[in-house]
RNA sequence: GGCUAGGUGGCAGAGUGGUCAUGCAGCGGCCUGCAAAGCCGUGGACGCCGGUUCGAUUCCGACCCUAGCCUCCA
């Protein structure tokens, strides 16, 4: 039974679709005015695993994540670049797809724009003012009046009265409450504009995902996300706007995730705190070790984001990939080793741990202790049969390298061939975060040359030239492992 | 000030009313020419003060501390 928490009820709720088995799922995506950063790409990686694991347990699933490409900031930041809105969001859109990319994030089935929704925006605040929950103030614009839904407030547990206690929201004379927020905004001469009912302008930000959300999934979906910073007042406002909007219920299942911190505060561009997808990766061995660490805490919970973390989870990821080098199994990941006999073959109790803990509500520490647990099996396996693990004959060793390698895959983990993966190195090194001894590399033939030298010293049994070639390699990077069949493995380390 | 999360062993990070998280680091053993990897074993924890209980890190209350939101933000 799988249970997601709900940050409406605050509690852990059964998950219920409302037209089983199809899903319809909406996360607030970026406005493209910058590169991403560490932040979203957490967002992308837990709505991703979301996704994933949902359609595993045979939910079809609708999955729209917006992007916003007009605002104050598109506005500003295209005007300091001298080049249009157009070609800002263009540029950011792009590079944002490359780096969701890299990070195995699968591209959602629509991934609508703000300047392509422009009628639905516009009908939906034509709604809002008929039914008397919006009004046009004296300049033009048009802003939502919050008084007038009285639920206003219950997502985020806020009442009106607090909000106006603690009120820091900026004098405008248009408004009638300052809470009011905008839905459509007049342009200044020179800015972006469509033509509307109320004059030339542009939509609100908050309206933009009601439209988009319930003109693509329906007035009532089941499932809408986004960051923790997003539940008041984005999140809020969205509601107010399409329960006024459409009479109707809004949104099932709230799901909010939390951040990543930089020294115990948040990642943020106005703090300056951040790191771009873009100048992390090279730091590491390969994109799923930012991933790993993104999902070695669980989804609603703060991450701290340092270079020591990163290799953590290199460390802790190299350790799965350690168990499945050198098998013939490592393919592809699939079925295999989840199903009937072959998972009696394996070690069941820990896919069924793996299982019940995803099942918590996404519950990725403990899936990942599971997979540890697998590997731990897979090594003892292994050990117990010698250097005859690998064969094709030994049947629990190939279920359990199935069950790790499958279970891994749902989780977007463990996806390079494994044996691959020892030779991959980070372009920089995150201790000196300089370009590291990238440019000395050793190349693999350098490599094997001198696995070969040493070869020759053990068997001579000149150890003390045998230590300077492995001391030699160890400075620059890379580590030998004598096998029980004579043969040296080596790997990359960081 | 209001609202919301949270404070777990050297670090990261799950979880539970009374036996185990897990990874890295430590210690002992096996293996190795020595290592590495791996396996086996092992020490070490639940912010503070009360309460409920046979028993609380886990439930309740107060307190202290931290973060987030209340303004654009994943």
């Amino acid at each position: 039974m799988l249970r997601i928490f709900n940050s409406r009820s605050g509690r852990k709720e059964p998950f219920a679709p409302l037209h089983p088995p199809r899903v319809g799922m909406y996360v607030c995506g970026v406005t493209a005015y910058d590169y991403c950063h560490v932040g979203h790409a957490r967002s992308q990686v837990v709505f991703d695993l979301m996704r994933r694991w949902l359609r595993h347990r045979g939910y079809q699933l609708h999955y729209v994540c917006n992007i916003t490409d007009i605002d104050d900031k598109i506005i500003r930041r295209a005007a300091e670049r001298g080049e249009s809105t157009e070609a800002l969001t263009r540029t950011f859109i792009r590079a944002m797809h490359e780096d969701f990319a890299a990070l195995s994030i699968e591209p959602p089935d629509e991934e609508p724009r703000a300047t392509a929704h422009l009628p639905s925006i516009i009908a939906m605040i034509e709604r809002l003012i008929e039914r008397g929950y919006a009004y046009v103030a004296p300049h033009g614009d048009v802003f939502y009046a919050v008084e007038k839904f009285p639920a206003y407030g219950q997502l985020s547990g806020k009442r009106l009265e607090d909000l106006r206690a603690g009120a820091r929201v900026e004098v405008n004379e248009d408004k009638r409450d300052p809470l009011d927020f905008v839905l459509w905004k007049q342009a200044k001469p020179a800015e972006p504009a469509w033509e509307s009912p109320w004059g030339r302008g542009r939509p609100g930000w908050h309206i933009e995902c009601s439209a988009m959300s319930t003109e693509l999934l329906g007035n009532h979906f089941d499932v809408h996300g986004g960051g923790m910073d997003l539940k008041f007042p984005h999140h809020e406002n969205e509601i107010a706007q399409s329960c006024g909007a459409t009479g109707e219920p809004f949104v099932k299942l709230w799901v909010h995730h939390g951040f990543v911190n930089v020294d115990e505060q948040k990642m943020s561009k106005s703090l300056g705190n951040f790191f771009t997808i873009r100048e992390v990766l090279p730091y590491v061995r390969h994109p799923e070790v930012l991933r790993m660490l993104l999902l070695s805490s669980h989804y609603r919970g703060p991450i701290n984001y340092s270079p020591a973390q990163l290799q953590q989870a290199d460390a802790a990821l190299t350790r799965l990939y350690t168990a499945l080098r050198g098998l013939a199994v490592a393919a592809a990941p699939d079925e295999s080793g989840t199903s009937g006999d072959a998972v009696r073959a394996g070690a069941p109790e820990l896919v069924v741990q793996f299982e019940a803990a995803m099942d918590d509500d996404f519950n990725t520490p403990e899936a990942l202790a599971a997979l540890q647990g697998l590997a731990r099996e897979l090594n003892a396996e292994r050990a117990r049969q010698g250097g005859e693990a690998d064969q094709p004959g030994n049947a629990r060793v190939q279920a359990l390298a199935g069950q790790l390698r499958h279970l891994g895959g749902l989780l977007g983990l463990l996806t390079v061939v494994p044996d691959d993966w020892f030779r991959l190195a980070p372009q920089r090194s995150i201790e000196s975060a300089t370009p590291a001894e990238g440019s000395e590399l050793l190349s693999e033939t350098q490599i094997e040359i001198l696995i070969e030298a040493r070869r020759a010293a053990r068997a001579a049994r000149d150890f003390a030239a045998a230590d300077r070639i492995r001391a030699q390699l160890r400075a620059a990077g890379v580590e030998l492992e004598d096998g029980s069949g004579g043969r040296t493995l080596w790997k990359r380390v960081t």
